[in-house]
DNA sequence: GAGGTGTCCGTGAACGTTCACGGGAGCGTT
DNA sequence: AACGCTCCCGTGAACGTTCACGGACACCTC
């Protein structure tokens, strides 16, 4: 018995209860015009043979399940968790599905990943370092939503990340706190300066410094420690550092430590990005925190109005602003 | 033009071409028997037509894509995101697709969450709370591979942590470093003392030593910390200390500086899972590791076998040993 | 010029499900 | 006795794709 291959289909389950494949149906689906005694029967039935129905089938037919696909370079970056979790937690309220896929920072892999994605999701959604036609050329007209990079044509778009304000929070917050020697820790990977950059020196120049300590970080952790290590044999006078992001901050944590210097009396930090993982450092993190979790969660509704035709959120909704969050390191 | 809805199928591009489906198909799929020109002219069309082949239509013709449901409690618990990393390079190795659920560490979201995978994936992995029996009717005999915990029946597999000579070793460090008095911080959830407490028993006991003082700490790093904290109060004399995980271990690492206990000079502590987080604490946690991304790829090769009916791999290796990880922290 | 060999293309069928429709049985109303 | 209504159930069609065939045409061979 039980030999083994061969799907159970609804009509295999019809046949051993004597009635149609309607009927199994409805049984399934909880509708109505259907006796109770059959129900019961045609579910038992379906349980003893292990029928399961075909996704591909259902889907088929009717036209409702949706599923999005989620690009991240780095699974076990916590932004990026984050982000995730929110763009789960807004696509499970929908009744959505979410396939992950992780292209492990490589652009190979992201290719390989849109060739795969676009016969498996029916929108996607993430980080994504292909230039927009390359892009385009592999989604062959599927809705997409760029996060934390601008879009440049309208064929997408894009969540953004608006700090200005929150940096400048946090340099009015060092120089209330008598901090005038201030550097930052851009991160080393493009060549030009990161915009972050320049709202640090926006930020600067507001309380007429200068904000020209300024070092560069690969975005590790070991990337953050060496940079400051660097910066500070440099510029000894600072008192205070700005960083590209929170793992670079928290490298200068480190850092800071091994130099002898007291965070945050002999030195303050301050982070961007505002990560959970900013609490478990001792120090606990100051940084500009971004809502990781809504911008999960609009690129999930920004999707879903680019997949149902509806108007889709306009550029000035599609923003999320960073605000200073006080903890310990500044 | 261009109105809306509808969708764009495969005969569309035909009737625009003049040629039949199969010779789209045949196009798009890369298979011979077709004319260079007109493949060129389909593929232009389709392009034009912003086609896109249904998944379900193909999935339903062709049996070869599989998608693997993978359960978590929590995304944002690193532990959870390793093994997730795990069992997603697993699965893009063999070309499935994985769907992410986060149940929230709820039952209600879990029983939820498995009402939707089982129409929505081929095999499920992950981390399930509910017993054995109630997962069972959930699942209406899809492959089930559960992680982290021991399957009763064999209706289920499991991929299992033997974690005893790992514990062990780290007993032994801590015993050749002159340490006596070793306490462990085990987890507060379960009623019941948790297996990893009776590896460090029967660890302890092979050295003579007592393992009596043991305290219970919530899963969290602040439950750490006032773990740690309550039971040196009343153990001043230990000088080392065991974690049920690395969450709490950190937790305990904050609160032994909050109590000028330098680590590990004055107090060594150990924690559980080998995380990467370790790394970014100061000083770096050293810790009984398992191979989390080994968890993860186990699971997917289980669920593979059981799907394909190939012949599953048998409980022994379905098995993650660890191993003592020295880092800075004892 | 009959036969053979490629090359290219099209037609029915099948995958497994739901939808729209129709119909029989039973009961009550007029 | 005819009609209507409710409850239950079944039958074709459709969803969009690939697979297994078969066939037209051109070219070459003897």
């Amino acid at each position: 018995m039980g030999t083994a291959s061969k799907r159970v289909t609804i009509n295999d389950v019809a046949r051993t209860v004597g009635v149609s494949r309607q009927t199994v149906s409805r049984a399934l689906n909880d509708k109505g015009e259907i006796d109770v005694g059959t129900k019961q029967r045609v579910l038992d039935a379906a349980r003893e043979l292990g029928y399961r129905p075909s996704r591909f089938a259902r889907g088929l037919v009717r036209q409702d399940t949706t599923t999005i696909g989620l690009v991240i370079p780095d699974l076990l970056n916590p932004f990026f968790t984050e982000v995730a979790a929110g763009a789960l937690e807004a696509a499970r309220a929908r009744g959505w599905h979410v396939i992950v896929y992780d292209t492990a920072g490589s652009a190979d892999e992201e290719r390989g990943t849109l060739e795969v994605v676009v016969s498996q999701v029916d929108a996607v959604v993430g980080y994504f370092s292909l230039a927009e036609a390359d892009l385009d050329a592999h989604l062959s007209g599927m809705p997409a939503v760029l996060i934390g990079r601008e879009h440049q044509t309208p064929r997408f778009s894009s969540i953004r990340v608006e700090g200005a304000a929150g940096v400048r929070e946090a340099v009015d917050h060092l120089v209330s706190k008598g901090h005038r020697e201030i550097g930052m820790l851009d991160h080393a990977g493009r060549s030009e300066p990161s915009i972050r950059r320049a709202w640090f020196t926006d930020a600067m120049n507001a309380h007429g410094l200068a904000a020209d300590a300024v070092g560069n970080a690969l975005q590790s952790v070991d990337g953050g420690t060496e940079a400051l290590t660097g910066l500070l044999t440099e510029h000894p006078e600072l008192t205070a550092v700005f960083t590209f992001n929170d793992i670079i901050a928290i490298g200068a944590l480190r850092a800071a430590r091994r130099l002898g210097r007291v965070v945050p009396d002999d030195l303050a930090v301050v982070g961007f990005d505002g990560l959970q993982l900013g609490t478990v450092v001792d120090p606990a993190l100051t940084s500009v925190a971004l809502d990781t979790r809504r911008v999960g969660a609009l690129a999930i509704e920004q999707a879903g109005r680019l997949l149902t035709g509806s108007t889709p959120l306009p550029s000035e909704e599609l923003l999320v602003n960073a605000v200073l969050l006080v903890r310990e390191s500044a």
